[in-house]
RNA sequence: GGGGUGGUAGUUAAGCUGGUUAUAACGCCGGCCUGUCACGCCGGAGGCCGCGGGUUCGAGUCCCGUCCACCCCGCCA
């Protein structure tokens, strides 16, 4: 005994066991995955990280004290064996990729046990998130998670040598940095030795990698944790991966083909899948009114059809008093969706109303008919568009929505796209919908407080041609901004940024921030625009999303070992937690009840 | 901040309109078994029905509050 690990290592990977290993002597070390005890003969599923193989115990090869170990093993106990590979003595199993051939065992070590599990090491999983979150560490242990995270180390494997070939710097930047009031709450990390005083985890690299430009280093990249204490999604973390990088002396074309070929390398390493480059470009405008919103699933058409010139003329009152007050009534064309009960017709007008639209509009077309509430409404211009452009036939639902807010009804209808979309089933699931969306506008405006705010962030650059629109109709200026969207996410986003001192201020001029107050929040930044910086542009992409996307789960949860809750808390560690009033009292830090 | 779904043995679920002792499967414990592979067969243990109030003769079930998980809106430059 003990032989095990000092004399004897592990041999094969468990699951890597094929019949040309036959007559070879085998040590094999993991975990218990199942056990079949037939009183004479015992057989365990023996799991490692690669896979899963047949060991046996019997009286003949195996001493009697070893004998009594092997009828002690239960799921999950550590064992290692060494013994002989041999083909089956009884039928291969066909569902196991071991399965020709098992390993008839001579010595036996038990390393440890195990608590009865909570849940099943398995591929379906019957626990809840809850439970499996608690026991990460054993729901890792699971083949689709271990699978997971085995792609993700590929695909960071992989982003690392596509950027060194392309002559990329790989740079590390700070964690501990200056908090910026602007876009996302940050994170906060009290100071000890400057009392009173705060940094902030990193929301992103963004201004570090615009100063790496201007220290001359031309092509940065990184793969780095970034941190948002913003409301969580199924497809948000309050820390996340993020795969940065910034060029100098590029235009957008440059910085989306050096993107363009990693995705194509992590595509076609990962996937065997290739990606026909270059991916295809629309603009902002263009994908607000075909999808209704800026992260189109291109993946199936059904493709928004603009009614507001025929809806100012139109009898139906909602259409024509939106259309003549400027907003916008948008919808399309379900194949098939003339099937729909009345019950999921409601269903589809309670979504919509989630995103603000008043109602839906829908007529179904069945026997040559017009059917449902808006059909009375279908004058001759009406059911030319539908029955000619839109192509509608007999089995389809036409559904619009129409509101004063043009983006409130793109948005909806853009979002219900996507919802038929699935519904349908028109979404092949092994297919990948690739596109980029540019130019798009510098500002919009704050619902709340009426001012404008820059929709990507303030360092974008604007188009060329639209500078002498940011102190005329800034709300019109569209920017050398771009974002890649695959299946309809967002992977990732960048833009060509601002490297002109004056260009920069008539910005800060149009979001109302003056110099004194841009001084204090981006001094050095600015600082650094003055000091020769060159013409620059990066990207960032999302490196769980765009993983999950490989990987081909909804969720970023699993693609993140140790993710946390959508209440931002680690339910296996229990952080975030309370600290000691020592602690505090050493940080200057009093706590105030709310 | 708002809306929705869920929380019942270790785990996953069932438990209809309130009514005897709260079911089942897997897991666990004991026994039998030399070719199974999610082995099988026999027997057994295991429950603050998330938590706190209320209604009722009686609450897993109805009402109010609260906590936790997930999904969505707002938010996320």
């Amino acid at each position: 005994m003990g032989r095990f690990i000092t004399e004897w290592k592990k041999s094969h990977g468990a699951g890597e066991l094929r019949i040309e290993n036959a007559g070879q002597t085998a040590v094999l070390m993991g975990w218990v995955d199942a056990v079949r005890n037939h009183g004479g003969t015992i057989f365990i599923d023996l799991r490692d990280r690669f896979g899963v193989a047949q060991v046996v115990f019997d009286g003949a090869s195996l001493g009697e004290a070893d004998m009594e170990v092997a009828g002690g093993l239960r799921q999950e106990y550590v064992v290692a064996v060494r013994g002989t590979v041999r083909k089956r003595a009884g039928k291969p199993n066909p569902k196991l990729a071991t399965g020709e051939v098992e390993v008839v065992t001579t010595e036996l070590e038990l390393f440890n046990k195990s608590l009865p599990m909570p849940f099943q090491v398995a591929d379906e999983v019957d626990a809840r998130e809850e439970t499996r979150l608690k026991y990460r560490f054993l729901d890792l242990r699971r083949p689709p998670l271990r699978k997971a995270m085995i792609l993700r180390s590929e695909a960071a494997r992989l982003a690392r040598e596509y950027f060194a070939s392309q002559g990329f710097v790989e740079f590390d930047t700070p964690i501990l940095t200056k908090s910026t009031p602007e876009g996302a709450r940050d994170y906060l990390v009290p100071s000890r030795v400057n009392p009173g005083t705060f940094f902030a985890l990193p929301q992103s690299p963004q201004l570090f990698k615009q100063l790496l430009q201007v220290s001359g280093y031309e092509r940065y990249y990184q793969i780095c944790r970034c941190f948002r204490d913003e409301d969580l999604r199924s497809d948000r973390q309050p820390e996340f991966t993020q795969i940065d990088l910034e060029m100098s002396f590029v235009d957008p074309d440059d910085v989306m083909t050096v993107a363009d070929g990693m995705i194509a390398s992590m595509f076609a390493g990962l996937r065997n899948v290739e990606v026909p480059l270059p991916i295809p470009r629309i603009t902002y405008d263009q994908a607000m009114a075909r999808f209704g919103v800026d992260n189109p699933d291109v993946r199936f058409g059904m493709e928004l059809i603009d009614l507001t010139d025929l809806a100012k003329t139109s009898g139906f009152q909602v259409f024509s008093s939106v259309a003549g007050e400027g907003g916008v009534v948008t919808g399309m064309v379900a194949s098939g969706g003339a099937a729909f009960s009345r019950k999921e017709v409601d269903a589809l007008t309670e979504f919509v109303k989630t995103y603000g639209a008043g109602g839906l509009a829908w007529t179904k077309r069945a026997d040559g008919k017009f059917t449902g509430p808006l059909a009375k409404f279908v004058d001759e211009a009406l059911e030319k568009a539908l029955l000619g452009d839109a192509g509608m036939k007999d089995g389809d639902l036409a559904l619009f929505v129409a509101d004063r807010d043009a983006s409130v009804a793109r948005t909806a209808a853009g979002r219900l796209r996507g919802h038929l979309g699935n519904k349908l089933s028109l979404v092949n699931p092994d297919k990948f919908g690739f596109i980029w969306v540019t130019d798009f506008p510098m500002f919009e405006r704050d619902e709340e407080t009426g001012k404008l705010v820059a929709m990507h962030h303030p360092f974008t650059s604007p188009n060329s041609e639209d500078l002498d629109l940011l102190s005329t109709d800034p709300l019109k200026v569209k920017t050398r901004a771009y974002d890649i969207v695959i299946n309809g996410q967002e992977v990732g986003g960048g833009s060509i940024r601002i490297h002109d001192r004056k260009v920069q201020s008539l910005v800060f001029e149009a979001l109302g921030i003056g110099e004194e107050e841009a001084g204090r929040k981006f001094g050095f930044l600015l600082e650094a625009l003055s000091y020769g910086a060159p013409p620059h542009g990066g990207l960032a992409f999302g490196f769980d999303r765009l993983v999950s996307i490989l990987v081909g789960t909804d969720s970023i949860r699993d693609v993140i070992a140790f993710p946390k809750t959508t209440r931002a808390a680690c339910l296996m560690t229990e952080a975030p937690s309370q600290v000691d009033t020592e602690q505090l009292a050493e940080l200057g830090i009093g706590l105030i009840e709310k």
